[in-house]
RNA sequence: GGAUCGGUAGUUCAGUUGGUUAGAAUGCCGCCCUGUCACGGCGGAGGUCGCGGGUUCGAGUCCCGUCCGGUCCGCCA
């Protein structure tokens, strides 16, 4: 036995006891004849005191950091308490010792503010995931997962494991593939998520299913996603949209209860789609904070109601002109409101410019479009935007999807700026009734906005069996049936971030072949692809519903950061490189051979 | 596919208008130290300035290319 206790538990209740300890060595400390050893393991620091004995033998033999040491020794209450340690009343009287294993010197510090960057700290993950931070992370992230297994199976749920190796179906994100050995000039994919699997179980008739299961996406990375990334991936029959907001709102308020000790009794509100657009103009409003945006005109034929605010027209043919009012900031100079109209230039937003109105504290307005406007139109600009004394209306003007999201980003950066996004608050949010289509410009075709298995609101069934897919002029995209068919999908918004999504399914053959085909599917395409799951659906399938939660996500939002890298103990880089083992690599001739593949790189 | 920031000691960074021997902190090594816990004191070692080319009397610094890393846009049903 290498140990009686862990470096995290003894106290001074335990004083006098004889002990065995094991763990790695934080810090050395030397004072001449005796030498203080910090002793680290996952549960906590102790201090072990070497006597001046003990001391010669180390000097002859020198410790280093992240040493394994056993040592035997007597509980101590110390002389000189350290609060900041849990162990801090007590230290060990070392009686004997053993190197269990030496270390080489670490490439960065393995402390809470170690003074390795990513890069390197990447490069020795194994390191990094023996800093206090780093375990953390990942201690909640096993809190997270073991809640909500414990509210599902509490719920009926039960856990089913659904393949890997599937069928590659090019929609919507791209695959990884597998190429497969037994079946030559063949592939696997890996699931984007087990969304059939967990339709045929319905079909099954395990009617509460859950996994919290690897999914695999071959796009491009962001600090927040990983080409294989988890998800706490749920399915329920005989269930309609309200059961299941029901369902996964208990599911988030129990994490939330479990991890983080909140109680989230109010229940969590709820938008449409449409509603977030106009007054957020975004699908996953962070509302910590208010600043609506105020649409000042839009032009007709849009996916919104009309707005007869046409003396707003001040932008002339623009298409969408939206204003956010920022409280207190009419004082902003000349200096800030340049660096806003700099920021709003970035191409990453895309705007031409920004205009803005200061409702100064004396009730006088200034605007930077003051010689086309006169103090009863700018007076009137100012009430509309429900604008205060001391407020700052930032103007935005542009095409109907730029403008929205510039808007939207913009909301996001004064928001920030003036402290209204608090990191301790959790403001949790329903947005309902998506588009179920989505116009794809490159493949002038309708695409599915959640995915194709998705079900249309009941009153917009009849619009899409009845009208022809085509579209002749893709300008008027806007004017074609399909982009007001509504969807059964909803998503849960968590502070501005989408932490899940889902959808009541269709669970009949004929709507989903319409379905495919409205997609511009052929008849022998959607066979051939999903040919299984209309097939099950023939054979008495219920009705059903489901929701994916992004598990990496949530956990990194619930332990205060922005980087879900953070919360993967083995994540992959921008590049989709693990740059600890050096993966993805080459692979040797023999395998290419038993694949008969063979490389034509360009 | 695009934009942008970065790459200098083991590590994190500084390095002026292009100008002498490229610095700091931390880590590492040695000596001193019996109450430290970010221990302290003294001393020391440690550099292909990512790589390749160019401009120049002279390049860490300027230019071109390239590789690597971060962030974002596109993309992510």
């Amino acid at each position: 036995m290498y140990r009686t206790h862990t470096c995290g538990e003894l106290r001074i209740t335990d004083a006098n006891k004889e002990i065995t300890l094991a763990g790695w060595v934080q810090t050395i400390r030397k004072f001449g004849s005796i030498t203080f050893v910090d002793l680290r393991d996952r549960y906590g620091i102790t201090q072990l005191l070497f006597n001046e004995k003990l001391t010669q033998q180390i000097d002859k033999n020198p410790l280093g950091r992240e040493f394994v040491l056993e040592v035997k020794g007597k509980v101590n209450e110390r002389s000189n308490k350290n609060p900041n340690l849990l162990t801090g009343d007590i230290e060990i009287l070392i009686s004997e010792f053993r190197v269990l294993n030496k270390s080489a010197v670490p490439p960065f510090t393995i402390q809470d503010d170690t003074d390795g960057g990513d890069d390197i700290r990447m490069k020795y993950r194994f390191l990094d995931l023996r800093r206090n931070i780093v375990k953390k992370n990942i201690e909640l992230r096993y809190a997270v997962n073991r809640a909500a297994r414990n509210y599902l199976h509490q719920q009926n749920f039960i856990d089913i494991e659904t393949p890997f190796l599937i069928k590659s179906t090019p929609e919507g994100a791209r695959d990884f593939v597998v190429p497969s050995r037994m079946n030559p000039g063949e592939f696997y994919a890996l699931p984007q998520s087990p969304q059939t699997f967990k339709q045929l179980l319905m079909v099954s008739g395990y009617d509460r299913y859950y996994q919290i299961v690897k999914c695999f996406r071959d796009e491009d990375l962001r600090a927040d996603r990983q080409p294989e990334f988890t998800q706490i991936d749920c399915e329920m029959a005989f269930v309609e949209q309200e059961d299941i907001l029901q369902m996964f709102e208990g599911m988030i308020k129990y994490i939330f209860k479990e991890v983080k000790g909140i109680d989230q009794t109010e229940k969590v509100e709820r938008m449409t789609w449409e509603h977030a657009m106009w007054n957020y103009g975004n699908d996953k409003p962070d509302t910590r904070f208010d600043m609506k945006v105020a649409n000042l005109k839009v032009e007709s034929g849009n996916k919104f109601e009309e707005l007869n605010h046409t003396e707003f027209a001040v932008f002339n043919n623009a298409e969408t002109i939206v204003a956010i009012t920022v409280p207190g900031c009419s004082d902003y100079s000349r200096k800030q409101t340049d660096e806003l109209i700099e920021w709003v230039k970035r191409p990453q937003i895309g705007m031409g410019g920004l205009a803005f109105i200061k409702v100064n504290t004396d009730g006088t307005l200034k605007s930077s479009f003051d010689k086309f406007f006169n103090g009863e139109q700018l007076k009137s600009f100012a009430q509309y935007c429900k604008a205060n004394a001391g407020d700052l209306i930032l103007i935005l003007a542009g095409r109907e999807e730029r403008t929205r999201k510039a808007i939207s980003d913009l909301r996001l950066y004064m928001g920030e700026k003036l402290g209204l996004r608090k990191g301790e608050e959790f403001k949790l949010l329903w947005v309902t009734d998506f588009p179920l289509f989505e116009y794809d410009e490159e493949g002038n075709r309708w695409v599915a906005r959640h995915h194709p298995f998705t079900s249309p609101k009941p009153e917009d069934i009849e619009v899409m069996i009845n009208n022809n897919p085509l579209i002749e002029n893709a300008d008027k995209y806007l004017q074609h049936p399909y982009s007001k068919i509504k969807a059964n999908a909803y998503d849960m918004v968590l502070n501005g971030n989408e932490i899940g999504g889902g959808s009541i399914r269709i669970y009949q053959r004929e709507l989903q072949e319409k379905m495919f085909a409205a997609l511009g599917m052929t008849k022998e395409e959607a066979q051939h692809k999903f040919g299984f799951l209309m097939g099950a659906f023939e054979y008495g399938a219920p009705p059903h519903g489901g929701i994916a939660f992004g598990f990496d996500r949530l956990c990194a939002i619930l332990g205060g950061s922005e980087s879900i890298r953070d919360f993967i103990a083995f994540p992959k880089n921008n590049r989709g490189r693990d740059v600890m083992i050096d993966a993805p690599s080459t692979i040797d001739g023999k395998q290419f051979e038993e694949l008969q593949i063979r490389l034509d790189l360009k």
